[in-house]
DNA sequence: CTGAAAGCGCTTACAG
DNA sequence: CTGAAAGCGCTTACAG
């Protein structure tokens, strides 16, 4: 029951415990414990079962090999696949992830970042939410390096890995005006989101490129509260302003927005584009334009770039990584 | 940028560390710290910023107020929700939640285990995949009590969170024998799980009751690696033996099968039943017969059990509470 | 080649 | 009402 300490395999072998911790530590060699005494130590360790207790490793040298994952929602499509290529590349690294959902709430988002920083994660991964600038900041004022994922904040200076988000929306704008769509509704969910505001400006970019006039009626940004009734009474006011498609910055706007569409039996010859290409999307039958992220791609260079500065303290390079998505019919 | 300690208050204060602890754990009643000490305290905690280190804490108590989840794949829907709800549970329990995924594999399972006594989780929930009994009976010889969701493991003293597995495919099997199917095809993918296992019980039993004939033909289990293509050759198979229906076991058979029977064109007037109802289901316009999962509850009772382990370590009750889904048309 | 000792930041009996 | 001290299980300079 009673965890086995080095303690325990050091009395054991009438040895002292600096010995044993520095063999299961794979730091017996440069000439310092025998060979004999390195295979005595080892097979004694497995014998009884030793398992090193992270804690007091943790106490003493500063790294508890987690790292901390800060999303909006992890049971949204998007995050739980990010959380588990993130989950992968960190394994790879002998790191586990402990992880949070902020519901976009500034103050949730702030007392998980503090649960981290007590928890002492190597490292932060998050999704910033509006407002939570100065959490970010304090993130990093502990020690903890961190990176953004999804979303960036620009006025900090921390590295975010994103995709081209005024790019996607761009394209799918553009794919649905080359189909012959002249009214085309933009249907969002927070508006102050940087990676929102840039599909938005990406939306309204391939109206004015197209000569299309924009109508501050076709563009919709529904809040987190309520989302279900909200998504309801926008896409009325869309439909009402005669939208013949409508592009959806989530796959959470979007998903909803079908879903209430279909039970109305509303859909018509309506047409949609979406940034995000859930799989939800793929089974629908109603054919969508999407931008499908390259959720992989963004979780490994995520970890990447965070394990750079977990390894280098003094590297101190702040990038931004922008990964193309790619254009799905 | 260093992290300022119960140390650095005290010396601040010119007073002993313990009193600081005692404060800032709220033990300074009793009679114990003078009011006006405590608020002195207090305000310096917050003006230097503390944050408890809780790596020394959890070295000093055995506690680590976190816990781990350890489920097949996180990014799968089910588990994703799952993981969110046990969030919110743990989170109202001041617990925060470390992560893995099996992938449905005895060895990164114990790997991860391990890792989880090795941290020193206060407990975890598992999603338990086929020979892994012996491993969570290692986690609890090592303390951490522990508790199964989503599937069970019958011969081993660990309680268990499950839905009524077998009653849901009897109730899905029937409806679809009710609308005049004769040849239902049963799709899983690992029959040696005991919440799969309990569905094809449940399957053949719908069939035996109707007094129509079992074929093992019409039951088929695709294995976890080239899941899609396996899918492919399956649904030809059951296809070939002119079924009329097909019950999915999890919601990842039936979206793979769905998926590739609507690429292929060939959904024609099969019918559809499934256990677990994802919101897949729910936009894809096909009409399934499903048994959705009460996951929040799923989530919130395993930690509920749990939580009393935890808190009682002399409560030894093992128990299995079985859920039930709902039936959705 | 090996051991004794200090210290990471806490908590908690114990002594006053 | 408060302080001095031990100890949780490690790691790592230091001394030999």
């Amino acid at each position: 029951m009673a965890r086995v300490s080095i303690k325990n395999i050091a009395e054991k072998l009438g040895i002292s415990s600096a010995s044993v911790s520095l063999v299961l530590n794979g730091k017996g060699k440069n000439g310092r414990i025998s060979e004999e005494l390195t295979a005595k130590i080892l097979q004694t360790a497995k014998e009884m079962n030793y398992r090193p207790n992270m804690a007091a490793r943790s106490l003493k040298t500063g790294l508890s090999k987690t790292i901390g994952l800060l999303v909006a929602d992890v049971s949204n499509p998007f995050f739980a696949k990010l959380a588990r290529h993130i989950e992968n590349a960190a394994d790879k690294k002998n790191y586990q992830v402990m992880f949070g959902s902020s519901d976009e709430s500034c103050v949730k988002f702030s007392k998980l970042a503090n649960l981290f920083i007590e928890k002492s994660v190597d490292g932060v991964i998050v999704a910033p939410t509006t407002g939570c600038d100065s959490v970010i900041m304090q993130i990093e004022a502990s020690g903890i390096p961190t990176v953004m994922v999804d979303r960036t904040v620009e006025d900090i200076p921390v590295s975010s890995v994103v995709i081209n988000n005024y790019d996607a929306a761009y394209r799918v704008a553009t794919h649905l005006i080359n189909e012959g769509c002249r009214r085309i509704g933009f249907m969002a969910y927070n508006m102050e989101l940087s990676n929102i505001k840039k599909r938005h400006e990406g939306y309204l970019a391939a109206l004015k490129e197209a000569g299309l006039p924009t109508d501050d009626h076709l563009v919709k940004s529904v809040c987190f509260e309520n989302f279900e009734e909200n998504i309801q009474k926008e896409l009325d006011s869309l439909l009402s302003y005669n939208v013949d498609s409508i592009v959806f910055a989530t796959n959470r706007v979007g998903l909803q927005s079908l879903s209430t569409l279909q039970k109305s039996n509303r859909i018509g010859n309506l047409k949609f584009g979406s940034i995000d290409n859930p799989d939800e999307y793929k089974i629908s039958g109603i054919p969508i334009i999407s931008v499908e992220q390259p959720i992989e791609e963004l979780g490994n260079r995520a970890l990447e770039l965070l394990y750079r500065r977990i390894n280098d303290p003094k590297y101190k390079v702040v990038e931004t990584v922008y990964l193309q998505g790619t254009l799905v019919l």
